[in-house]
DNA sequence: ACCTGAACACCGTTCAAGT
DNA sequence: ACCTGAACACCGTTCAAGT
């Protein structure tokens, strides 16, 4: 009924020379990632966003891998920025302050915790040695404690796989719904039947009510109770 | 110079009928995913390495999605039948029997491991309650020892989010070269620059030579030392 | 009931331009 | 120097058949 029946593919402008810039690139894909999700950022939605070619953005960025690296870094960038310094008297506290943070600003923000602990195929060295001034003042504050060097290193190893772990996992359980904690997930599973066969399980599932929080605070606290016995161990040994 | 210049798209004879079903292709895909990786693993490679039309595979499987699922849960099973039943007389030589062994299967078979750490998002149910009945030796254990059944499972959980960690960092180092340990991984990065306003991280890198194997061990020690000192405090005040 | 090729919508990327 | 559309190889999936 139209006057024009012919397909007509609603032709975009071309930019003028300078328009676009690796920056603005970059806050594109982080702003499309935010309103739907980095799993389905295409080379070819972003630039629908940015209202350009899709081949432009192949002049900034060699290859949506390259583009992936770049947010990669700055995802780092804000992480660091978004971290309060270590600064508590008693090591122990730092440590609690370090990694409650630490999992609480990937929480909040789904995008910059798949650059961090999800697709860490595109961790830069740049990006990690950012967030590392964080991670050094911290170490410098065990050793003031009185761990060794290398200790206060593995301690921080284990510590940051274990944060890491339960933002993955909270991650991948909010694809499926709200975030439940892993008692509240195993009684859904063994809801599904077989309950019977698994008597210890099915048991400490309905005698614990413990909410993801209260599962990463046990992980945290029982992990600061082993160091603690590894300062009791020296200052019981003090030869070694 | 042939004497067939056109195109001969080297047909495929078609399969008698139920030469196909879905063992044989569940079998070919880890078969695949074996030789190349799970990543590379395609509908059309799929088929073509079973000598069939990929449409044929939609008859057994409705979507990729549904034959990952199918992957992910033989994965649980062959990961079941691959773990020693946990038999240890004391709880500590129990978890680490248990942990340890659970790192070195994931570690010896990636695509095991890509399908119970990485690929969560295709884990069901059927497959994670197989699993489960070691896991339910092993708490018993734990509430045998001591443990509260609630305590026992939040200490499942964190070790269980421990491991599964390294793993996928393991699994994500091996894609850059061999795996090294964090320490020596971070000793690289900081050689790229910058190392002198990280003077702890630096001196601690260089004071280690932990490998992966060590700081994994460290880990998992540490929450062993956290799980006496939970018991110790439960036999000083036996009335809680 | 089972197996199939053609076709579709989408993906990342390259090429050969336009300005 | 910067921006672009057409085209390519590949992806998962659907459809409308063949047997």
């Amino acid at each position: 009924m139209s006057s024009n029946d012919e397909a007509e593919p609603a032709k975009r402008q071309r930019r003028r020379r300078g328009s676009i810039n690796a920056e603005h690139i970059l806050a594109g894909a982080f702003a499309l990632s935010r309103e739907d999700s980095l799993d389905n950022l295409t080379m070819l939605r972003l630039a629908d966003h940015l209202d350009i070619g899709v081949t432009s953005l192949y002049w900034y960025y060699r290859s949506k891998d390259e583009l992936f690296e770049a947010m990669s870094t700055e995802a780092f960038r804000i992480f660091y920025e978004r971290m309060t310094p270590p600064e508590a008297e008693h090591w122990d506290d730092a440590l609690r302050q370090y990694f409650r943070e630490f999992r609480s600003i990937l929480k909040d923000d789904p995008v910059i915790c798949d650059l961090v602990v999800v697709r860490v195929e595109y961790i830069r060295p740049e990006g990690l040695i950012v967030f590392m001034r964080h991670a050094d003042r911290l170490l410098a504050k065990l050793v003031g404690a009185g761990f060794t060097p290398a200790e206060a290193l593995q301690a921080y190893n284990a510590l940051s796989i274990f944060v890491r772990g339960s933002n993955f996992i909270d991650r991948s359980r909010e694809a499926g719904g709200h975030v439940q904690g892993f008692a509240a997930d195993l009684k859904r599973t063994l809801g599904a039947g077989e309950a019977e066969t698994l008597p210890a399980l099915t048991a400490a599932v309905s005698a614990s009510d413990a909410s993801v929080d209260d599962e990463f605070e046990f992980g945290l606290e029982n992990a600061i109770r082993g160091l603690r016995a590894v300062l009791a161990d020296k200052a019981a040994r003090p030869s070694a």
